[in-house]
DNA sequence: TCATATATGTGACATAGATCAATGTAATTT
DNA sequence: AAATTACATTGATCTATGTCACATATATGA
């Protein structure tokens, strides 16, 4: 159960055993059906969520009927809306199960008491914000300068897994372009080799 | 001339005024005349730093000629290319000052040290990195829904500072649109009210 | 103070990608 | 197995923004 996370932590900061028991007692286990939400718009963030199985998406939907796409989250990787978490505003994102998942859920009072208690979990989240925020910047990046065909082709370097699990629409909404867009797209690079 | 830096630190933690002395202790100072280079591509990013005075850009080049900008840095922020900070790998960022500016920089050993010896800087770091991502991923959305003048009206609505200096076809470079575009957006604001 | 570089503005035209609409195809649900 | 819903493809057209070219400010440094 908690064997994806303590490969996650282990793999980051040295940590006692002891400790990392004590880590476990804060969590707790949540299942989620395909297509349940996790967090929907209007909603106060209450929990960061660490996927042990399954995949699901972060995103908003705007005023002319767009919804973005934030972030996929598969198994080893953490989930929240930060914003919404830290500062208990409602959030302006939903985080939707694209698959059945598994998940270990901490609140916030826990969180903060694993954070007290067990100091190098700062250097943890720290690690794991810096790692976000680079992946974050390079997509940004890319999102100002360039064009559909290489967003689409640095994805599939970067995610492959992803293209085999997530639909199609949702990978365009991921790239910031339409579903007809990549439609079109995929069949040129189809037929180009 | 750490006055910034230390009021930075206060804001966000808990700090004894001797651990505050000795964080001191570990930067070095330095200028920079406008257009000067703080970071330029292919090199690797040795510092981090901490801006005192002034502004500055990073940005990168890519094939077609695009100059994307990835952030403004002014008074009271933190500015590298953290990928090549942290793994030491050549940076494809270039950082250049856009005035006269005043650093506080810290090499990466001793920032090393400085979050061993005072672990309440793991804190402080993790912070500030996480409001760096919020930021990012909302800049991030918006890029990838918002037009032209959506951005450029937020942009206003953010940095207000950041129009009066910096010129304008940094803040198209900035908007990922081109310089053409946002004078022709300014006009007709201009003329609409 | 001139001379050169840097920055902005505007017109004519091109284009990547969006939008709208229709059709086809696979998955789920009952 | 039929019915419903979700997903993908393809064509015709539209549009926001880019590109290119040139004119005009405005800094800046000798």
């Amino acid at each position: 159960m908690f064997e994806l996370l303590s490969k996650s932590i282990k793999e980051r900061v040295s940590i006692t055993e002891e400790e990392l028991e004590f880590c476990k007692t804060l969590f707790l286990p949540k299942k989620l059906r395909k297509r349940q939400y996790l967090l929907q718009e209007g909603d106060v963030c209450k929990y960061t969520s660490f996927v042990e199985k399954g995949m699901l998406r972060t995103y908003t939907i705007d005023e002319k009927g767009n919804e973005p796409i934030l972030q996929f989250s598969s198994e080893g990787w953490w989930i929240a809306d930060i914003y919404s978490f830290l500062t208990d505003e409602p959030s302006h994102y939903n985080i939707e199960a694209l698959e059945d998942c598994e998940l270990l859920q901490i609140s916030k009072p826990s969180w903060e008491i694993l954070l007290e208690k067990i100091p190098v979990f700062e250097r943890y989240f720290r690690i794991l914000t810096q790692n976000n925020l680079i992946a974050t910047q390079r997509r940004l990046m890319g999102s100002m300068s360039e064009t559909a065909e290489e967003k689409y082709l640095k994805l599939i370097d970067n995610f492959p897994g992803c293209i085999q699990r997530v639909p199609q629409h949702m990978i365009a909404s991921y790239l910031g372009i339409t579903r007809e867009t990549l439609s079109r797209l995929r069949s040129q690079l189809a037929s180009k080799k």
